[in-house]
RNA sequence: UGGGGUGUAGCCAAGCGGUAAGGCAACGGGUUUUGAUCCCGUGAUGCGUAGGUUCGAAUCCUACCACCCCAGCCA
């Protein structure tokens, strides 16, 4: 096969890994790293940079290490590390024995770290942080040098070892990378490595008071676990030339390329952590995993699979290109994966009341029903009928459009699996509000006896009353109606809609915790909860509705 | 006005000098006891713009334009 066919189709970076391993480059290995900062839940958008890592690693059978990037200890907690942990696991990617933590580094990155100072690559600046910041330029404008730039070797590297001894206060040195002031490039106009912070560490205690800065931990913990490919998003492009730099001048065991892709933006959503934590702070939302937060545990609560959002980051693509994807994308893909999955029932949300006047009062009659129209190996189930039954209120319409075809006056529909309907009278309150609907039925249509001659336009779902379980159901919409929110943008009023008086099958009962289903004509609904005999359902997604499409046109 | 990136359909995305894949959306139509699913069909003489090279350019060259990122002791 040639380059040329081994690569089409491709992505970028992995046709840039294939050209690597075929080059020989770290002896044809290939190992990733996913390195979140246990500052917050993971959202889509580390979904996006989960499947790559571990992806790709997978398809190579090389590891993939799960690395948290814990060098700032003032931010991160233990709670992040173990949400961290079971959503990467949740979403079916597995790190084996590739567990790390920069801070088992830290030994390490303080030895390179006198090792830059010896190389009289690193230097202990004494300024404020103000001076810091007044002398680093702009973009337009050089830095200029640091008055403490040229301190001998000696000194900094005494300097460096009271710094780590705690005998200075925080913010009172930092260790700078020697590099150059005047580079167009801010992120060598002498970065700072290593600053003090005297503050506990979730997992080395009180070991240190001086903690390597991002740029420093990063790359040497992808040097020294053995990274052969650094696979990070677009704002670390600029980053690059520094952690090159870092690689050629410390003696490391390997040199891993780092490469950059685009970030996933998702209309409709906000992934910053500082606004979802603020989502969470406001009480707007109950928590992390609040089913309407695009973090992988909201969306696992409500009710997305892992491969639903697996197969979302593939077609999604790897691009360097900004990217903003509309959520019929991600809902298409949701529907897909549990169109096959997922068995069916029938769950009234909003009753309407029918009574059938010519069926026997307090008769009940057992129908059958199928799991899935398509696949009898998901079996059947039975559907207990009556003369007390509930439909969907919006099965009914008084005065229909031509193109209405479900129930109204004098019409007819069949009830799914059971009989053949007509409306024959509405009945309403003082308030002039439909309250029940006395039918008939005809005998003669029961589902499945091929005695029916007759055809219907519609055929609606229907619970029995008197067989019906109760309960509550979270109807879920978009957090934000901005399609490209802003972390001002208002939020949507009606993110979360409850209803209190939906009406499941008898069958049901038996669901448990976590089961979905597929609510005939309503959606895929999953159970949140379940208190005593009462079901908690939260929706995932509705069904593609073109009545829905043909009313909104109309308007 | 410095540096780094990116521009192919409404949203993504293939393409790698030989004449614009695919998915989502949209729009028609068929099947259907879910207005679901499924099936069929429809969209770029055009690839940010303008020049150039070439028998031939989305692919190469030049200039321009638009958008994104960077001035934390955050990651």
């Amino acid at each position: 096969m040639s380059k040329k066919e081994k690569y089409r189709g491709k992505d970028f970076i992995r046709q840039m890994i294939h050209h690597d391993i075929d080059s020989g480059i770290n002896d044809g290995r290939l190992a990733t790293r996913f390195p979140p900062e246990p500052n917050g839940y993971l959202h889509i958008g580390h979904a996006l940079s989960i499947c790559i890592n571990f992806g790709i690693a997978k398809e190579f059978d090389a590891p993939c290490y799960l690395r948290f990037d814990d060098t700032n200890p003032a931010k991160e907690s233990e709670e992040y590390v173990n949400s961290i942990m079971e959503d990467v696991k949740w979403l079916g990617f597995d790190w084996g024995n590739n567990l790390a933590h920069a801070s088992d580094y830290f030994g390490s990155i303080h030895e390179l770290a006198l090792e830059l100072i010896e190389k009289d690559l690193a230097y202990v600046d004494s300024q404020t942080s103000e001076e810091l910041k007044n002398t680093r330029g702009t973009l337009n404008t050089p830095g200029t040098k640091s008055p403490y730039r040229d301190r001998s070797i000696a000194e900094n590297l005494g300097l460096f070892e009271r710094m780590k001894n705690g005998e200075f206060e925080n913010g009172e040195h930092v260790l700078r990378a020697k590099i150059d002031m005047s580079s167009p490039n801010i992120n060598l106009r002498d970065p700072i490595i290593y600053r003090i912070l005297h503050m506990d560490h979730q997992k080395t205690g009180e070991e240190w008071c001086i903690y390597p800065m991002y740029d420093f931990a990063h790359t040497l913990s992808d040097a020294l676990e053995g990274t052969t490919h650094s696979l990070c998003t677009l704002e670390f492009e600029d980053h690059r030339p520094l952690y090159e730099w870092f690689l050629d001048n410390l003696s490391l065991p390997t040199k891993p390329r780092q490469i950059e892709f685009s970030r996933l933006n998702v209309e409709h959503t906000i992934t910053s952590k500082r606004k979802l934590a603020e989502l969470i702070d406001s009480g707007h939302v109950e928590g992390w995993d609040d089913p309407r937060m695009p973090t992988i545990s909201g969306l696992r609560k409500r009710g997305y699979p892992a491969s639903a959002i697996r197969e979302f980051c593939r077609r999604v693509g790897i691009t360097k290109k900004d990217k903003s994807i509309e959520m019929s994308l991600l809902e298409s893909t949701v529907r897909e994966q549990l169109d096959a999955s997922c068995n069916r029932a029938m769950a009234i949300l909003k009753p309407l009341k029918i009574t059938i006047k010519n069926y026997p009062e307090g008769e009940t009659e057992i129908l059958e029903a199928k799991n899935h129209p398509k696949n009898e190996e998901m079996g059947s189930r039975e559907l207990p009928f009556s003369q007390n039954i509930l439909i969907e209120k919006d099965d009914f319409m008084e005065n229909p459009d031509k193109d209405f075809f479900r129930l109204s006056p004098g019409s007819e529909v069949r009830l799914r699996y059971a009989y053949i309907i007509k409306c024959e009278e509405v009945i309403k309150n003082e308030n002039d509000e439909i309250v029940e609907l006395i039918c008939s039925y005809d005998p003669d249509t029961k589902s499945g006896s091929g005695t029916s001659t007759k055809k219907v336009k519609s055929a609606i779902h229907w619970v029995s009353e008197n067989h019906s379980i109760g309960g509550k159901v979270n109807l879920f919409e978009t957090l934000y109606t901005d399609q490209n929110p802003k972390s001002d943008s208002p939020l949507n009023p009606d993110s979360i809609i409850e209803l209190d008086q939906p009406a499941y099958e008898q069958s049901l009962s038996k669901a448990k915790i976590g089961s979905r289903f597929q609510f005939e004509r309503n959606g895929y609904f999953i159970v949140d909860q379940i208190e005593g005999d009462e079901l908690i359902f939260n929706r995932i997604v509705t069904l593609k509705d073109t009545w829905a499409k043909i009313q909104k046109k109309k308007k």
